[in-house]
DNA sequence: CATGAATGAGCTTTCATTCAT
DNA sequence: TATGAATGAAAGCTCATTCAT
């Protein structure tokens, strides 16, 4: 009876492991391949390399992902999806500066963490968007597209509540303030990732909003 | 005997044939080379179409220069050396932010001309600066640097002068003008090139010094 | 004790159904795999759509089957044997000529059915005897050399009786009306298969015998 | 004046030397690569062999091919095209059953040249008139086809001059001539290729011509 | 014994570079 | 010195087979 039993609930079971460890494999696999893709760039980076910092065979990988390219694209829908959860997550905040505060700090902090993945995602070449949603999946919205829209649209209420100048678009404000971010992160790279960059977050933001100008 | 005679002078107009059409051939695989590494990116461009391009053979190719990536990075230097230039004519203003705003245009009006490169650039994936040495050859300063250390001391100079805050670095400064130029570089390919860029340097330049609070 | 009291009948009831059950399992995986191997052919039929097309894992299919080129050789087998069969059937009229025309309706009406497989069988390559042993299996006969052996039977007894010319061999008589067999088959094949093959045996028969010559 | 003189004629014949050249690798690859493919079947002859039996690289290969399949389809053609070459020079003759005798002869000895070849193009599996124009080129008219079509028409014509029985069609007689012709090409391969298969040709007419019954 | 994921040898094809002419 | 065909290492991907569960 207990087989009986087991019978009807075993299969479940077993689903589920199969499951867990197919997940398990994927993840292993994309985290490996980031690894070596930080390491090596794209081009650079072949697939026996990723199967042996896995620890898998290449077959394995092919069971996984089609492509070469497609396991590049997972990493970055991961990686995006992470980045629109934390940026979510931050932009709380009912005031728009301090709603700009907190998404600057989070974008910051998963540059530290991830960003080198993004100096790779450069090396792809893209072309088009056609080839940006070859390589980064379906996602309707690039991370740093939805990161610039979330700037925009603190830009355009901020606007509305008389806090920044109206003599330039939101979008161009968003534009200067991502561009800055840009121009911190790449100090920051060059400087060999010493020092915090999320701390910088509140100078970029007092240099945004008062100017480099002498008050 | 008039072989002789002419002997005497003759090698000398002969090297000098000899360096212009060696002058001529490297400046024909440069140009034709950047046009194709701008339309195919580093990866996808193959000797053969650069040869093509030119109008030589692939042959001829490696009598100028040694390997692909070398054609690649003469092509690099010769932008930075370019860039160099420009910069350099442009910087004789005396007051600080005059020059700045002189430096920007210019550095906008070399994107306009000759930025796609630069993502090509991107394309191969340095991973360290001996990776630049190799590709962008010998020059101790990248253009990008030299952007940046023009820029920096013109911020020297003008916190010197009382122009500028002092709460932050000049380099700080300095990072985040370059970063919003980057800014208003993206928005603009984003944009599909349309406008000119060169004539969003006024609008970055008030926006860096004034800053984006309402006054 | 109740096990032990049926463990001395069970085995055997056991074993009979194992072996039932093995049975049903070499014939399911056969004849899927005739199907996959008939439409796609032997290079492009994978192991795992031949699994699929029976119902049953990879793995099952090796518990049955060494590899995939004993399979076929398994299919080949089966449908030699059973034209062996049916030709046996078919050839018990005394009169050689008629036995001949039972014969050559007998092989008509496989080909409609199976023929397919036949050319997938070409597609192999058989490079020698041995190599025919090895995918073939043991038979000694092939289903052509078998039905060729019966023809020629068939001629000698009817030259004995004086009823075919005696100038040329009964052997070569038998490879000729098996060509002219196979001509009227390729020409089936091409017409697309239209019309009823096995209603062509007796002109063939009559061509064969009387001659393509006006009388 | 004669380094003047050479170069107006020079190029010519510099390029016909590389005319020459090329042509001869092609038809030393096609050599090769007849001998492998006949040797080792389609599927396990690996273009490596191919450049080692031809003796030159990989590479060079695919400098005169873009495919193994292309390779094989132009050893086809070639073939093709010497058979069809063959057998019009052979179909000269007015009577058509002399006629007949002459594009069998012609035919049996390509075949006893050349014929292993073929028996390699039955195992690419085609499935389609598509695929045939995929390996076998663009020719309207298969060899086969073609000597079936020399076939007919001679049956036709003997037909209008009373030569053959009319209550088969001329295709349906030319199919069944084919076919023992097909027959006996079979029995020759079997017997191992002694004999002569040409001098054959005779006694195969006069059978299809008599018929097999005793007179 | 069924399962199906892991394995990895092996294949075709590409292309930067060389070198005989 | 220009040429362009020859070279061959190297890479992505497939799939028959194995084996832990």
């Amino acid at each position: 009876m207990s087989r009986r039993t087991k019978g009807a609930r075993a299969p479940t079971l077993r689903k589920a492991i199969k499951r867990a460890t197919r997940a398990a494999y994927h993840e292993a696999i994309l985290e490996a391949a980031e690894r070596v893709f930080v390491r090596d760039g794209f081009h650079e980076t072949k697939m026996a390399d990723v199967a042996a910092e896995t620890g898998v065979s290449v077959g394995t990988l092919y069971n996984y992902f089609e492509s070469k390219e497609l396991v590049f694209a997972s990493i970055i829908e991961r990686g995006q999806a992470e980045l629109d959860a934390r940026v979510d997550t931050a932009s709380s905040a009912e005031d728009p500066l301090e709603r700009v505060r907190d998404v600057l700090r989070t974008g910051f902090g998963f540059i530290e963490e991830r960003g080198a993945l993004f100096t790779v995602f450069m090396q792809i070449g893209l072309r088009s968007e056609a080839d940006i949603q070859r390589v980064a999946g379906d996602h309707a919205e690039q991370g740093y597209q939805r990161f610039l829209g979330v700037l925009q649209r603190a830009m355009e209420q901020a606007a509305e509540q008389g806090m920044v100048r109206t003599d330039l678009t939101p979008a161009a404000l968003a534009s200067a303030l991502a561009g800055m971010s840009n121009g911190f992160i790449f100090a920051w790279l060059r400087s060999g990732r010493k020092e915090s960059l999320t701390d910088r977050a509140d100078d970029l933001l007092k240099l945004f909003l008062e100017g480099a100008k002498k008050p």
